[in-house]
DNA sequence: GTGACTGGTTGTAGACCGCAACCAAACTGC
DNA sequence: GCAGTTTGGTTGCGGTCTACAACCAGTCAC
């Protein structure tokens, strides 16, 4: 026996909860949280300014977005100079994407950006309920994962969506 | 001053990843979450089922989204026989929505299946820390829910959105 | 009764998403 | 080296979810 399922049910609608306000959240307060990015801007400049610069799919992947959309996105920040493109020299089919200085200004600026909205919205949290509030949420996001990437393998005990 | 920038930094990427990851979720495993209900069943029936017969407008707010969305889910709801509609007495324009029969025993059957799914993905997690996960998460939703809901009244400190 | 208000519906449009089809480069075997 | 397959990426298309604006009809104030 794990939880019992009064708990479950809260903890089920508590997530459910956070998920649907972290949504209004990222459209209300847009102008808070991208600056001038778009709104996929972060999830795939973060990674390019971090590991530097790599291929389409790879930004895909660490997104959790299927490679298509990727592609539109990227398309997107580079007809706005955030992310430049040039070919792979190991393999002619890719191409390798990279942060530009443009990119890299917006990103610290929204950095900013969010640095003050949190501020703001998480005035009332002390550094060790956040700390746990994180640890908790990973372990979370790590129990969930199994259930949310990679379409579930033949033999799991989660049948196909459909 | 309160938490430390690195903390914040980790607490929103854990939160970017579990809205990131239920939404995965909510898609691979739609089956398991939603049963013969569409989507948006569970959040429109549920209060539905617990607080009885209300407004369309009623459900719009609670579930945080558009009145027009809710009445065109409501409408599918209706077309399917999950609720039914009859004029509200005190006011001619409203219509009274109550789950049907049929409503009732999708639900049910959902709730079942939600259980079971979560029995699994939960698995690792006991009484103590899930309580605690869904008090801290509550906290979270209240901090963040002035910057969700309602359009950013005058004067405050959120500008609009574009 | 006339005018303002309000609950709800419908038209329209935008943001994302994934799948399928496709192109071109790269690898494989012969 | 040349068919056949695999792989990185792009594009076409359709579906879902969302909000805003325009609108209709019933209600309320006076």
């Amino acid at each position: 026996m794990t939880i019992s399922p009064e708990t479950r049910d809260r903890l089920t609608a508590s997530i459910a909860q956070l998920v649907r306000t972290g949504r209004q959240v990222s459209t209300r307060a847009a102008a808070q949280l991208y600056g001038e990015l778009p709104s996929f801007g972060w999830a795939l400049l973060l990674p390019l300014e971090r590991d530097g610069a790599q291929r389409c799919s790879s930004l895909a992947a660490h997104a959790g977005i299927d490679v298509s959309v990727a592609s539109r996105q990227v398309a997107a920040l580079e007809r706005d100079g955030h992310v430049e493109r040039r070919p792979d020299p190991d393999d002619g089919r890719a191409s390798l994407l990279s942060i530009t200085e443009r990119g890299s200004l917006a990103l610290a600026a929204t950095r900013a950006l969010r640095a003050d909205w949190a501020l703001g919205a998480l005035s009332a949290w002390d550094e060790t309920d956040a700390r746990l509030l994180s640890d908790l949420l990973d372990r979370l996001v790590a129990d969930l994962e199994p259930f949310a990437g990679h379409r579930p393998a033949a033999g799991t005990a989660v049948p196909a969506p459909r």
